[in-house]
DNA sequence: AGCTCACCCTGCGAGC
DNA sequence: TGCTCGCAGGGTGAGC
């Protein structure tokens, strides 16, 4: 379900409801995630008073004093905050049982998820060390991925999903950046000029901005720690929309698989 | 080193 | 109705 905008609607949702607040319990119903929980999560994290939650990448980081839960959501995650009494549905695998009585429950059907407890502030768990800047930041400017993109072969939409190269932008945001570059995704990224690179650049700053603005997208599933389904997706230019005509041209949208993920973009516009 | 592919898992819609 | 197939927002790791 989430790229970096949802991950970062989540965090901004919890926030709110966590911070200050004392873990009473952790139940964990179902320890088969992408990693096997560690088994003793709930014993680092009960007693503990949640200080900060944080995102790096598409990690949620929930702080507490002496370490840090490293979140993730996979493809179908989510995080809601629900009242003591709010019967389980298929696929709660973890509660997080905060000190108003209230659960912070992680809802998983492909269990791609994971929850990892790190010493510190987790900065220096393996899963985040090796990671590429944020998006969002000034470290994240053309120069830098034109750098970053010599010599690499592959197509440009695979290399902006690679997280070491940049991190948090995963297909929906790949092909809507790259219609809004006017850069087809086929493009070998080596090919790129430094003039392309900064419009790419600019073009996914763009699109994760007016993303998070929206409150993330709403394919199928997702929704806010609140329950709260994002809109982005009513704003999406190419994603699903193959075979519809280009706002911008009226061309049709193509769909192609690069790898095994979806690919939309226009013929016309993106070259 | 980098590229490509298979795979982890469940649910849903399409087609028969 | 019920089956099979393909596809879904993520990421890792094997083999080349």
């Amino acid at each position: 379900m989430p790229e970096l905008p949802e991950v970062e609607t989540t965090r901004r949702s919890l926030e709110p409801h966590l911070v200050g607040r004392r873990i009473v319990a952790v139940i964990v119903r179902d320890r088969r995630l992408r990693w096997p929980v560690q088994a003793d999560l709930e014993a680092r994290l009960e007693g503990a008073r949640i200080d900060r939650v944080d995102r790096r990448a598409k990690y949620l980081l929930i702080g507490v004093a002496d370490g840090t839960l490293l979140l993730h959501l996979g493809m179908s995650g989510n995080l809601q905050v629900v009242g003591p009494a709010t019967p389980l549905r298929k696929h709660d695998h973890v509660d997080i049982v905060l000190d108003d009585s209230r659960v912070l429950r992680f809802h998983d059907p492909r269990r791609f998820g994971s929850l990892h407890w790190t010493e510190g502030d987790g900065g220096s768990h393996p899963l985040l060390a090796a990671l590429a800047p944020e998006p969002l930041t000034d470290a994240f400017d053309g120069d830098y991925l034109h750098q970053v993109t010599r010599g690499r072969s592959a197509a440009i939409k695979h290399i902006l999903m690679n997280g070491t190269l940049v991190t948090g932008v995963g297909n929906i945001y790949a092909s809507e950046a790259l219609f809004r570059a006017g850069i087809n995704p086929r493009t070998a990224a080596r090919r790129l000029s430094a003039v392309r690179c900064t419009r790419l650049v600019a073009a996914v700053k763009e699109t994760l901005a007016l993303a998070i603005d929206a409150g993330g997208s709403t394919l199928r599933d997702y929704v806010d720690a609140g329950g709260r389904p994002g809109h982005f997706q009513q704003q999406s230019l190419v994603y699903e929309r193959g075979g519809q005509a280009c706002s911008r041209c009226g061309a049709s949208i193509r769909h192609i698989r690069q790898g095994q993920r979806s690919t939309y973009y226009c013929v016309s516009c993106q070259t």
